[in-house]
DNA sequence: CTGCGTGCAAATTCTTTGCATGCCC
DNA sequence: GGGCATGCAAAGAATTTGCACGCAG
């Protein structure tokens, strides 16, 4: 992915939001470029949390919450979706036309390409323009293990917990509970 | 899906649970069977929640952790999955084979049933095969608009929100929010 | 100017866990 | 009888929201 897509996808997107009616900020500038990047990039499907800490070291003032609400602009607007891999938290994946397919080693959470994925997606869409409903853009996640974690010896009996929003989480920190 | 399937599975899941070294205990037997009968009886993937009022119909003591706890050990046996259809919760899905496909209406939340299913799981595991990663066991959603929907006006531009979790939810009722 | 967007912190929801006690094997 | 399973309530994490103020248009 070259700088040349990335700026024609970045001003794409700055453009759709303010003919959708938002407005242009200097923090949504900053956060759909840093999400462009992490995504186009290196080939990641960034969390909330891995987004916020890199555009907090653009400008340390932006809260989480506007990550949040940018995000949903961008969601709204189609550029972008959700995934629950199962980690506890969502992942924002770029979507590629209506159907986006992401997949990711569950051991190791890298992402794997699929080597057909144009034909896969051709099939998703095939079977389901038959005329029972009508596919929405959307983004796919599968999951397996890639070929490094297979060759170590993992397998579907020696996975990681992981699955549930923290399932298998361990440590706990006190934090002033609440009664009302 | 007959009672004499219905009987099976809830026999083989049960067998499993022994043999792996959990045990069987009144609670599992009435969560299983309700899981089973809501899946295959109603064909819906029931949410956590709706997996608990079901139970405590029959027993009011079981607690929502007793669920989860249940569920967890259904999951690591392979039996079903959790999925996330963006709703803020997750649903959960009998595993059909190794790999099992939920499509859902995103407006009304219905089941759909996909013509060619067996044609699609087909692709997926075929073109995952090819040695770069091993599929594992797993449910994938799929999101659209059902006919009904669709002929009702319902399309892309006019879908309630409902991406993240609880992305968009408006009213919100103080804290101890039941169905009854 | 007008009112959307932001930052902050508190609130909310789903999920997980510690602990005392119950009951499967 | 030993130890996993359960119930309860508190804790925890991710996400959302109310409010006062800032800034885009």
């Amino acid at each position: 992915m070259n700088d040349e897509r990335f700026k024609t996808k970045k001003e794409e997107i700055m453009a759709a939001i303010k003919e959708s009616g938002f407005r242009m900020t200097r923090q949504r500038d900053l956060i759909v470029a840093t999400v462009l990047e992490r995504i186009e990039k290196e080939d990641i499907a960034p969390g909330m949390q891995e987004i916020l800490t890199s555009v907090q070291e653009l400008d340390p003032s932006i809260g989480m919450a506007t990550i949040y609400r940018t995000v949903e602009v961008l969601s709204k607007l189609g550029f972008i979706s959700l995934i629950d891999q199962g980690e506890g938290f969502n992942r924002v994946t770029l979507n590629q036309g209506d159907i986006t397919i992401h997949a990711f080693c569950r051991n190791c959470g890298k992402s794997i390409s699929i080597p057909n994925e144009k034909d896969l997606i051709d099939s998703i869409r095939e079977l389901t323009l038959c005329d029972e409903f009508t596919l929405l853009p959307q983004a796919f996640r599968i999951c397996g293990i890639c070929d490094d974690c297979r060759s170590k010896g993992v397998s579907l009996e020696n996975l990681p917990p992981g699955r549930g929003r923290g399932m298998g989480r361990r440590c706990r920190r006190r934090r002033g509970y609440k009664e009302d």
